[in-house]
DNA sequence: AGCACGCCGACT
DNA sequence: GTCGGCGTGCTC
């Protein structure tokens, strides 16, 4: 009998798949199909691998084949296309295959026992019956439906997802163009905050799992999805309120949830109701792009430009561009929605690569755009951070029983902690940074290397007790707004008040509920929800990022206005009938970035960004990878990237001076980078391979690392 | 990355 | 006398 050896993909950062023997325990045992999951030994442990390929031979000496140790039958196989998948992110990302495939399967899926697995596998029997009609439970759907409907009509709803509310013509345009698109599509879902994107991607998941029933007929097996819609945001806050609204809207289907924020057994139910082809909606962040989706019918990403599709450490890709490769390979259309797209994305509409559905009105009744006004600091002194005009119009809202939000991207109390008398500031020992001064919870913490202090109460070099917090972060706004609205209900949302898991979520609860005046947050606040009384958003502090280094800064900045200005006067008129307000304080209001917004010219300000991108050979422009590079010694570090530098060269690639990192020392670690660029994507990737294989021989002590199309530089 | 083996300092 | 520091070497 002809040896069969099993090609086996392991997370480990060795760059290859590694070949082990099968023996079958009965004759009529079959060979692992490609996809399963395996256990083998390696080393001097055992792990859990995909099988990746068949092979007859090996040029490995046959001393060194171990024999496979388990195969996970209970499992169905991972399917071709998210082999395919992978492959392609490992290939593009220049990370090894297994590293893309293992880190994504929930831990209880990659454990050496079987139990938590079988425990979700049983679990899921039970549990995807849909809830709210325990008549239904266990039986079949669609054999159910067949025989309540006439036998000589279609199922006009075999799905039974209800009634639509009403679109308005832009909106209908767009669930069709989506609903009706054949084969790879990539639609850009261009509208304004409240325009009503996510009622599109209801309607328009509707009608293709309507569609997908239909065509399939009333042959479907109990429990399987006619067809799977995978739904990404950008982050884990923004998944309870969608989660609620999809069921409400769709009781009847399978919906599903999938973020770091899981518990193990549940990532583990849900991640397998997504691959046994159960559930009907996955809903998830970034890493639900790497889901096994059987039937993968559409992807949605809902905010397309938000940086968090950005995975930032281990395999650094882009959820969003790996959305647009799946539904290219898979023949399927995917919806980019944004209010301001990435100028990626809208250089590709523009190009007419992907085609452009656009939303110009807020859906709801009388919903206006909120007027924006800036305040000029330079005129109206802040006093704690506040100018007066922004005080008097929040106290109007107070006086209207509406909810006011301000917006300042800075937490703690004060950026640093500074000594008058002898010049001492709060510098993190570890790193080339200040030590954010954390009032309520008496600490100094560096926000880069998690360094945590007292706050001292003297000064550590010269005693002065009069130690001062200069600046302002959102901990110290909220004292002052306090200070001056002391009958209002005051609730700062950032990172440091949502540490504890759910609190987050019970903190947009009580705003929701009208049981807060005042909102002060980060970022945090910014995105996605929808507070029925907020009329009101004020900007603290934005000029910072009109002079960053940081070429994507004003790209960024812009999105970020236009996204918390979006929170204003969502459902419609203000009690005095005005629209929803928004108050940029700056000392640059004639600034062209404000004067934008204020028009509410995305048009206006990406066409002018792409202008200058295309004229200073920038992304989306041109192609870029990153070699980044720490050591204890920054000078360790610019050497490895200049040997770097010279160890390939290629014309069309161009190789720029290793320079130290703007934060050179972090955790006490120095760090530098290279860029590389070129303007051929398929130039810069065969390159990278070449001079990757190259640079992986370099004997070193240099931690290093690939960022393919990096976005901070 | 793990997880070993391999040689040199402070402790039950 | 051992526990343990992290250098370096290997994983089908």
């Amino acid at each position: 009998m002809e040896q069969r050896l099993l090609q086996v993909a392991l997370d480990t950062p060795l760059h290859t798949v590694f070949d082990y023997r099968w023996q079958a325990a009965t004759e009529n045992e079959p060979i692992p199909a490609i996809g399963q999951l395996v256990v083998v030994p390696f080393g001097r442990r055992e792990a859990v691998g995909v099988v990746v390929g068949h092979v007859a031979q090996t040029e490995l000496e046959a001393g060194k084949i171990k024999d496979v140790i388990a195969v996970r039958h209970q499992l169905p196989p991972l399917s071709a296309h998210w082999l395919a998948l992978c492959g392609f992110a490992a290939d593009y990302y220049q990370r090894p295959l297994g590293e893309v495939m293992l880190p994504g399967l929930p831990k209880n899926l990659r454990a050496l026992t079987t139990v938590a697995l079988d425990k979700a596998l049983k679990a899921l029997g039970r549990l995807t019956a849909p809830k709210k009609s325990k008549a239904r439970r266990k039986t079949d759907l669609h054999s159910e439906v067949q025989a309540d409907a006439p036998a000589t009509l279609p199922p006009p709803d075999p799905l039974q997802l209800g009634a639509a509310p009403p679109l308005n013509a832009a909106q209908q345009e767009a669930v069709q163009a989506i609903a009706g698109a054949q084969g790879f599509a990539p639609l850009l879902l261009y509208g304004v905050t409240g325009s009503g994107k996510t009622e599109v991607y209801l309607q328009a998941a509707a009608a293709i799992l309507q569609r997908a029933a239909q065509e399939a007929g009333q042959s479907q097996p109990g429990q399987a999805a006619p067809a799977q819609i995978l739904v990404l945001v950008p982050e884990i806050n923004l998944t309870p309120q969608l989660e609620g609204n999809i069921r409400a809207r769709f009781p009847h289907l399978n919906v599903v949830a999938l973020h770091s924020g899981l518990a193990e057994g549940e990532r583990a139910r849900n991640w397998l109701a997504a691959h046994l082809g159960q559930a009907h909606i996955v809903l998830g962040t970034r890493l639900a792009i790497l889901a096994s989706l059987p039937t993968l019918k559409l992807i949605v990403i809902d905010e397309e430009h938000d940086p968090s599709y950005k995975q930032q450490e281990g395999l650094r890709y882009s959820a969003r561009d790996l959305a647009v490769w799946r539904a290219h390979q898979l023949g399927i259309p995917v919806v980019l929605g944004s209010a301001t797209p990435s100028l990626e994305t809208w250089q590709h509409a523009q190009a007419g690569r992907y085609r452009r559905l656009e939303l110009r009105q807020r859906a709801a009744q009388q919903a206006v755009l909120p007027s924006v006004k800036v305040i000029d600091m330079e005129r109206d002194k802040p006093v704690d951070g506040l100018t007066s005009t922004l005080v008097a119009a929040v106290r109007k809202r107070l006086e209207q029983g509406e909810q006011s939000l301000l917006f300042l991207n800075r937490r703690g109390y004060a950026p640093v902690l500074a000594c008058d008398a002898c010049g001492w500031i709060s510098n993190c020992m570890r790193c080339d940074a200040f030590m954010v001064v954390h009032r309520p919870e008496r600490r100094l913490r560096c926000h880069h290397c998690s360094l945590e202090l007292q706050i001292p109460r003297a000064c550590p070099t010269c005693g002065n007790v009069d130690l001062q917090p200069l600046g302002r972060g959102t901990q110290r706004v909220e004292e002052g707004l306090q200070a001056i609205f002391p009958e209002a209900r005051v609730l700062r949302i950032d990172a440091d008040s949502t540490r504890l898991k759910g609190s987050a979520q019970s903190a947009f609860d009580s705003v929701h509920r009208g049981e807060v005046d005042i909102l002060i947050g980060t970022q945090m606040v910014a995105k996605g929800h929808d507070f029925k009384k907020l009329t009101l958003v004020g900007v603290l502090n934005p000029d910072t990022a009109l002079f960053s280094h940081d070429y994507r800064a004003s790209e960024r900045l812009f999105a970020q206005l236009m996204q918390v200005a979006g929170r204003a006067g969502r459902a419609g008129l203000s009690a005095d009938g005005s629209s929803g307000e928004v108050l940029i304080q700056t000392r640059y209001p004639h600034h062209p970035l404000y004067q934008a917004v204020m028009r509410h010219d995305y048009d206006g300000f990406a066409g002018d960004l792409l202008q200058e991108r295309r004229q200073a050979y920038f992304p989306p422009f041109m192609y870029q990878a990153l070699l980044r590079a720490e050591a204890r010694e920054l000078e360790t570090a610019m050497d490895f990237l200049k040997q770097a530098a010279h160890l390939l060269e290629a014309p069309a690639i161009t190789i720029n001076e290793p320079i130290p990192m703007t934060l050179v020392r972090v955790a006490n670690v120095e760090r530098a980078q290279l860029l590389l660029e070129c303007p051929s994507r398929p130039a810069l990737q065969g390159f990278l391979k070449q001079w990757l294989a190259l640079l992986r021989q370099v004997k070193t002590r240099v931690r290093w690392s690939l960022e393919v199309d990096p976005v901070d530089i």
